[in-house]
DNA sequence: TTGTATGCGTTATCAC
DNA sequence: GTGATAACGCATACAA
């Protein structure tokens, strides 16, 4: 900037106020542009950052950046934030408790101007370090109401219930659940979800393995209860684990769907990846991305807008898994 | 900062001190660091990168986060970069060339420390953006060997001639070959290592389906293939077409590998987690990562360094669709 | 319109 | 060891 104003012949001031089209008479802006060109000048963005107390990046904060729905949330919440000049930075938790409350604290240092987290566990810490942050924070997932932060929410307690009645109306009596763990939100109520369904259609709650939101827990869990039970139906907890149960139910030779009826959640690709194609309960994973980055460039935008609670309604995709025709 | 030296009494200078650990009496640092906690002080990210002329950050720029080799190479570099305090940012492109080069040239900007970059097309622009960057940048994939960036590269071509081989020694005589647009990096190259390998052999080549990297382009491309021949195999450009084939062959009543045997490349985790389990062509994802990243800190540490090349061999990964047990 | 001067929040340099 | 002061690169009140 020195170098081009002190070319342009010019003071550092009229040299800033051209490159940012604001200001300058027409032979001012012809020498500076001109000197500009001349030099190769190209602003620095942190020392514009640094003035204008705004970083341009979005940070998003996921468990797993390999599981395919996060993967969807993210392709959403990149269109969304790009709209408006913003660069997405993405951060693997683990899903550590620990990582993600050092995330929230470490907004403090603003090196982003706000954060999308969707933690499959919520706990004091978390809301502790979500109230306190200067930075705007979005939370994916169930946070509790009293909570004053923006937050995205869907139901996938009835979720379960939409894949519980479909196979029920399909003529499935047996049906088992294989969860992820039960110390995680999604976890929990996916269980509440799926006892609150089979006690509604008066059926025993017997069937229930729980892993871990992964392939290979999903497909243990599988094994483990097939060699117990004789399920005619499987609901999943994700998607991940519906495929790793579909390759259990095929390697012990059951025909799907005859045999035993499957139906995953979360709606990936995965499940139209997979052979044969996986029914599952979308929760809308783009569109809870899209609604988040929303909310947050609002709240960037205008920071005393009162919290906002967006709910995401489940629906059911049915595939080949689940009596759909092949 | 100012605060905080206002209430410690001392200058900004000798709390800013205190705060990074270098000098300081004893009863300097005990009031500095009493009066940071008392005012909840937390460095501010921007203004120390204006004066480190440093931002942590480190960009990953690839076509498609989607796809499962991207993350796998996301992780490992993820890992490598975490450990000196970088934060990585993710980078869609599209594999559009106007959008990569403009990644390029912003980088001019300096909103981050460095680059790893893994274009599926290297045009005449890349080049010259990547050549007068200011920033240091690692390529992932085939660059001229006069270009000087660092570069990590594998050799696909003598990968599918692993696959090949491993099919001719099993017996097969008419393989076929899904492969992605010819119009990049990795489709010429695959093309070429699938027709020497059967040159060498000295089977005819006229068994190529040309489509996309995608699930549902290797399924239609499959479809294609089987609609105007009988192949005992196929080989896969990517881990997505192979997937797509396996559907195709199994909706075509094929048995998998019985009549037909099926290989992919890239060996992501689709592999494994498709039923039958896909052999795959190993072009060390992960490891390619790993390097890249570290070569980039390298550079970022000593931008005097010659430009390096770094090769990682392919390996064949053989699994139930190539007559593995199951 | 243009230039001067100041501030953005830190760190580094230099006398003391 | 400490404090005043100058950077870092840019944007902007204000006065001219």
């Amino acid at each position: 900037m020195h170098t081009v104003a002190a070319r342009a012949g010019v003071s550092i001031a009229s040299a800033s106020r051209v490159l940012n089209g604001v200001g300058g008479s027409p032979e001012t802006v012809r020498r500076v542009r001109e000197a500009a060109a001349a030099v190769g000048y190209v602003p620095n963005a942190i020392a514009r950052s640094l003035q204008s107390q705004r970083t341009g990046l979005i940070a998003f904060a996921v468990e797993d950046i390999g599981n395919p729905v996060y993967v969807a949330m993210m392709r959403a919440i990149e269109a969304v934030v790009a709209e408006s000049g913003h660069q997405l930075l993405v951060h693997a938790t683990g899903g550590q408790v620990a990582s993600e409350t050092a995330l929230l604290r470490r907004l403090a240092h603003r090196y982003v101007d706000g954060m999308i987290i969707s933690p499959i566990r919520i706990t004091a810490a978390h809301v502790a370090a979500l109230t306190t942050t200067p930075v705007p924070v979005v939370v994916i997932g169930q946070l509790a109401d009293d909570v004053p932060v923006d937050n995205v929410r869907t139901d996938s307690r009835s979720g379960i219930a939409l894949a519980v009645d479909h196979l029920v109306a399909a003529g499935r009596t047996r049906i088992a659940f294989l969860n992820g763990p039960l110390d995680t939100v999604p976890g929990v109520a996916r269980d509440a979800g799926f006892r609150a369904a089979l006690e509604r259609h008066g059926m025993p709650v017997d069937l229930i393995e729980v892993g871990d939101f992964q392939y290979a827990p999903g497909r243990a869990a599988a094994e483990r209860l097939l060699s117990r039970a004789e399920p005619d139906a499987i609901v999943c907890a994700n998607d991940l684990i519906a495929v790793g149960a579909l390759h259990a139910l095929l390697v012990a030779g059951k025909r799907v769907p005859e045999d035993v009826a499957l139906v995953g959640m979360d709606d990936t690709e995965l499940a139209q990846m997979s052979y044969p194609q996986i029914s599952s309960v979308s929760l809308g994973s783009e569109e809870r991305g899209r609604r988040a980055a929303r909310l947050l460039l609002e709240r960037i935008a205008d920071g005393a807008l009162p919290p906002r609670r967006e709910h995401v309604a489940p629906s059911l995709v049915i595939r080949a898994t689940s009596g759909g025709v092949q």
